[in-house]
DNA sequence: CGAGCGTTTGAAATCGGTCAACAGCAGTGG
DNA sequence: CCACTGCTGTTGACCGATTTCAAACGCTCG
């Protein structure tokens, strides 16, 4: 119903399309953010064999869907451009952001263990994916070490970073949730090649706090704060960030000092 | 240094090794719990080879660490008997309880991304584990199509009970909180046979508390009313639930699809 | 049996939520 | 191009749930 994968196909020759026929055309060996996706240390040949793995993409407008609660499992997802957030919901509306994820990032994992997805995925604004069958990718891990010992990397990256969000919602006050926001944020951007202090917030207030777990009141309070405490400067969407060492400071300065030295020994 | 692992040796023949070595010789294919860490479909051949899996077991006294966060990651742990806690912290002691683990359950999964676990895991009461050394898994699971699966599967369902978790910390008020803890463990605890609403609890008031991101005079207060409002009834750690209908109203375990359409509907 | 910890209970304080009014902006259609 | 409309975000006043502080209780284990 939700599955934006298999209505790709009817095809009128439109500036759209070309565009897309060109995308498609590129393979994983050739992306400028596999790095991002894959392992970086295969050879020729896996190289080539990983080029099976995508044969499909699929765009999304924002506010589209990628999959639904209950949607049955195929596929992951790896992000081209644009971002997506994933959340859950209870029976009376309350919703809870479970993530956002940006190019490079893996969406879809958690369909696996019941055979149907377990949350929903929406564009947050104008986004393509690759699509990777799920069981082709799990073919190909028994061929290629590197990538077997990648996919779990990724799992496992994906628990650490739901335990830090654990962290976050369980233990923090509304000005420390914030500040681990940003700067969560603002290091996979820079990781990204983009500004870590200047950027623009895909999501709206209201979807922060759902990923904060407190009201858009709150939210756009403590924003009101941190701008006039001139630690970030926020128009609408554009953050600057002023004071990067208060935010860190802010969000739990423990784990900050072990975040920074991973990004120092992550860019490889 | 916490390394429990390696300081199982110093042999004094006592009633305690001699169940230790009784229990060593216990093969994965013979084991009491293995429905719950491995694959069922296996054949006769595959049983066989997974019984390299496990050359070691570990047990831990109540209070004692499995791993600290920082220690190398090597091996994951599969509980035999007993319980376990898994936590990380803040600089100022906050600290923020991820999960409550039984027998059947996997732990150390955290640590693969990074080489190092980036929590720490504590027993509950005196506890055994199976130690697997996650590079042997690796390799066998190259050879056992339906034992790779499952380890993804074991990843996945990792991840849907994080964003569960997530939900309950981030949109839940106390009380539902309270009733979603009883119930979970109430599952849980029912699939390994025992009873689903009589039950002990291993964890003090402190650590429900760390688990659900709330204080312990809070635990104790909504403990003390669900009491008095006769949904359970709970003397020091032992805990009979009276009307599990009635949490599961409160946990708010009916996660529907149909406001998430609902919503879809109103928005757009 | 007493010491000490973990837990309970009460009262006061605080943080975030709720309610309500309004401002800003984007998209729509005249 | 501008007025209208509706949505998102902001701000203020008030309220309530949870935290904080303090004291007492009651297990558990030497």
């Amino acid at each position: 119903m939700s599955d934006k994968v298999h209505n790709q196909t009817p095809l009128k020759i439109t500036m759209e399309v070309i565009m897309n026929i060109s995308l498609q055309s590129n393979k994983c060996s050739s992306c400028v953010i596999n790095s991002f996706c894959l392992p970086t240390e295969l050879n020729k040949e896996e190289s080539k064999k990983i080029d099976q793995l995508i044969n499909q993409k699929t765009k999304l407008k924002k506010g589209e869907y990628l999959y639904k609660q209950g949607d049955s499992f195929n596929y992951i997802f790896s992000i081209r451009y644009g971002s997506l957030k994933t959340q859950l919901f209870l029976e009376d509306g309350r919703s809870q952001v479970i993530g956002f994820h940006l190019p490079g990032e893996i969406v879809g994992l958690d369909g696996i263990s019941y055979g149907t997805h377990q949350s929903e995925a929406i564009a947050l604004e104008d986004t393509e994916l690759c699509v990777v069958r799920f069981s082709v990718l799990e073919a190909l891990c028994k061929e290629i070490n590197v990538l077997q010992h990648h996919v779990y990397k990724m799992f496992s990256r994906e628990i650490t970073q739901d335990h830090r969000h654990l962290l976050t919602l369980g233990s923090l006050n509304g000005e420390e949730k914030i500040a681990y926001f940003f700067v969560y944020l603002s290091e996979r951007l820079s990781k990204r090649g983009l500004s870590p202090t200047n950027f623009h917030l895909a999501m709206g207030r209201e979807e922060i706090g759902d990923y904060l777990g407190m009201k858009i009141e709150t939210v756009s309070r403590i924003l009101a704060k941190l701008n006039s405490t001139k630690i970030i400067e926020i128009r609408s969407k554009e953050l600057k960030i002023l004071n990067i060492h208060e935010l860190h400071r802010l969000a739990g300065s423990e784990r900050s000092k072990q975040v920074a030295t991973q990004l120092l020994l992550t860019r490889h």
